[in-house]
RNA sequence: GUCCCCAUCGUCUAGAGGCCUAGGACACCAGCCUUUCACGUUGGUAACACGGGUUCGAAUCCCGUUGGGGACGCCA
C-alpha cells in the first residue's frame, strides 16, 4: 500500500537558485504555562535553526478558542527568553482566519473536505459501540452518504456542519529525522475535523497552512505527533504542498523521575517554578539539550550548545526528566561560576572575595544570601551547652586585626596550643559559633569576610547561650 | 480494546555477531587533600527484563512474554 515516493533531496532550490535555508518553528499553545517538556521541543527547533543557519518562528497556535488565554502567550514569551531563546519571526493563527477558511475553500473544491452533522453524542456513542466489538474506534465516514437535500433540511432548520477532510486511504512513510522509516496508515485513522460547525479551525489544518505558507522546512516535536504526521502529509498534499520540502523530526517524550507520564508532574516543572526555585537556565538547558542523547550534559545556554546538538545523538526510547541530574548539573555550574556572570544577582555589595568563598557551597544560587548574612549580617548562632569555656578561650585567643587568610590557622593553632583540641572538636565549635551551620565554606576565606568585630560579638553569644 | 514505538548500571547512555571479564557521564560509596564539614582530587560498587530459537559464537539477529510510553477528540 505504500505510495512511491522519489528520494529525498539534499536541498531544495528556490528561485534565485540558491539552496533554501532552513526554516524551523515553535508552535506552542496559550492554555498553560511552558514546561520541560515542550521548552526542550522549543530548545531543539531552535538549536536546529541556528545550526543550519536558518531562521526560527514562534506561532502561537492559539486556535483551541475555549483553553487560549492572552496571559498565558505573554507568560510563554518570557519563558522562552529566559531560557534564552530567540525567534526571527513570529504570528497567532487566531490573526490568521481568512487564510484558513481560503484553503477550506479550496479542500472543497476539490471534493476533500466534506460537511457532517452528527452530534458529539452521537460520535462518542458510534466510538464506544466499535471499541466493544473490539475495532479501532474510528469514524464511519457516514456523512459521505448525505445527499445534497438532507443538508439542506439542516441548514433550513438552523443547523450548519462541521467539516472533515477525507484522507487519501494510502499509507503515508517518511524519513524520520530521529526515528528513522516510519509509517502511517490512513486507513486505520479517522477522517479528521479541520472545521467546526462555527467555523473555526482546528490543529491538524492550521498547522499544515501554516507550514505551507511561512515556508517551514523541518518540523521537530514530541513522538506524540508521529500519527499526526501522517494525516498532515496527507493534508499537506491536498493542500499542494511538495512531500520533499518538509522533513519530520519526532523525539521521544520525557517521562517523570519515576518513569510515568510527564503530564501529572506539569505543575512543578513549568519554567515558572523553576525560575523561582533558582535554577539557572544554563543548567536546564543543558541538560535539555543532552538528556535522552548518549551525549553528556554540559551547562550552557543555547548559543554555546548549538555545535555540540546533534540528532544522530537521540535515543529512539523516552527518557526521564530527573530533577536530581539538573541540579547536579546546577551545581557544578555555580561553583565554577565566574563573579561578573552572577553579579547582579547576588546581594548588594558582594564582591569577588565573597563569591569566590562561597560558590563551591552553593546547589542554588539564592543560597548565596545566607551566606552574605553570615559575612556580613547578623547570625544568631545555637546554643552548645558544655562548650562555654572553650568559646569564651576562642573569644580571649581572637587576635587583632587586619586579617586575612592566614588569621584562621593561627588563631586556631593558638588555641589548640591553649586547650589541647583537634580536629572536630576544635573546628566544629568555632564554625557553629560562627555561621550557625555545622558545615560551610573553608574558614580560611570566611573568617575575614566576617571581621573581628562580628565574629566577637557571635563568639560571646554562643559562650553565653 | 485496536494500532505504533521502546527495553543495557539508580539516571542518561556506548554497544550495529567474536574487539565485552559490557565502556563513559551524573548520582552513590571510599581513599587522599584540608588539624572540621563542604569544595577539590583519586579510586570503587553497580546493568544486558524474561523465555524460546538462529549461530561454532548473541547485549547485539528472529519469535513470544512481560514491562513502559504513545495514538485512536468538533484538544494541541
Amino acid at each position: 500500500m505504500a505510495r512511491p515516493r522519489p528520494a529525498p533531496r539534499r536541498g531544495r532550490r528556490r528561485r534565485g537558485g540558491g539552496v533554501s535555508a532552513m526554516k524551523l518553528r515553535f508552535a506552542p499553545s496559550p492554555t498553560g504555562l511552558l514546561h520541560v517538556g515542550n521548552a526542550r521541543v522549543a530548545l531543539a527547533n531552535w538549536l536546529l535553526a541556528r545550526k543550519g543557519g536558518g531562521a526560527v518562528l514562534l506561532r502561537l497556535d492559539d486556535t483551541d478558542t475555549e483553553r487560549s488565554r492572552a496571559e498565558y502567550a505573554a507568560a510563554l514569551e518570557e519563558d522562552l527568553r529566559w531560557l534564552g531563546l530567540d525567534w526571527d519571526e513570529s504570528f497567532r493563527q487566531s490573526d490568521r482566519l481568512a487564510r484558513y477558511a481560503a484553503a477550506a475553500e479550496r479542500l472543497k473544491a476539490s471534493g476533500r473536505l466534506y460537511p457532517c452533522l452528527e452530534s458529539e453524542e452521537e460520535l462518542r456513542f458510534k466510538r464506544e459501540q466499535r471499541l466493544r466489538q473490539g475495532r479501532p474506534p474510528i469514524y464511519d465516514r457516514a456523512a459521505l452518504k448525505m445527499t445534497p437535500e438532507q443538508l439542506e433540511r439542516a441548514r433550513a432548520n438552523g443547523k450548519e456542519p462541521y467539516w472533515r477532510f477525507k484522507l487519501s486511504g494510502t499509507s503515508i512513510e517518511w524519513e524520520d529525522g530521529v526515528l528513522g522509516r516510519r509509517a502511517v496508515k490512513l486507513p486505520s485513522l479517522s477522517d479528521p475535523v479541520l472545521i467546526r460547525a462555527d467555523g473555526s479551525p482546528l490543529y491538524t489544518f492550521t498547522s499544515v497552512v501554516d507550514d505551507l505558507e511561512s515556508g517551514i522546512t523541518h518540523v521537530v516535536r514530541g513522538e506524540d505527533h508521529v500519527t499526526n504526521t501522517g494525516v498532515q502529509i496527507d493534508l499537506w498534499e491536498a493542500l499542494g504542498g511538495d512531500p520533499e520540502a518538509l522533513r519530520f523530526v519526532h523525539l521521544p517524550l520525557l517521562l517523570d523521575s519515576d518513569g510515568g507520564p510527564l503530564s501529572k508532574r506539569l505543575g512543578s516543572l513549568s519554567l515558572r517554578q523553576l525560575r523561582r526555585d533558582g535554577i539557572e537556565p544554563a543548567a536546564l538547558t543543558g541538560y535539555l539539550a543532552a538528556l535522552g542523547t548518549s551525549h553528556d550534559p554540559v551547562p550552557g545556554m543555547p548559543p554555546e550548545l548549538v555545535e555540540r546538538f546533534d540528532l544522530g545523538a537521540v535515543s529512539h526510547s523516552p527518557a526521564r526528566f530527573d530533577v536530581q541530574q539538573m541540579l547536579a548539573l546546577n551545581r557544578h555550574l555555580l561553583h565554577t561560576a565566574e563573579f561578573e556572570s552572577v553579579r547582579e544577582r547576588l546581594p548588594e555589595g558582594a564582591d569577588p572575595a565573597f563569591w569566590n568563598a562561597v560558590r563551591g557551597n552553593l546547589d542554588l544560587l539564592g543560597e548565596a544570601k545566607q551566606w552574605w548574612e553570615v559575612a556580613r549580617g547578623t547570625v544568631v548562632p545555637p546554643a552548645q551547652p558544655g562548650e562555654g569555656e572553650f568559646l569564651r578561650a576562642a573569644l580571649d585567643a581572637l587576635p587583632p586585626e587586619p586579617w586575612d587568610k592566614e588569621t584562621w590557622t593561627g588563631w586556631t593553632g593558638a588555641l589548640k596550643g591553649a586547650t589541647g583540641r583537634k580536629g572536630k572538636a576544635l573546628f566544629l565549635p568555632l564554625r557553629l559559633a560562627l555561621t550557625g551551620e555545622d558545615h560551610g565554606p573553608d574558614l580560611h576565606d570566611l573568617l575575614p569576610l566576617i571581621g573581628r568585630d562580628r565574629a566577637a560579638q557571635r563568639l560571646r553569644m554562643a559562650a553565653t547561650g
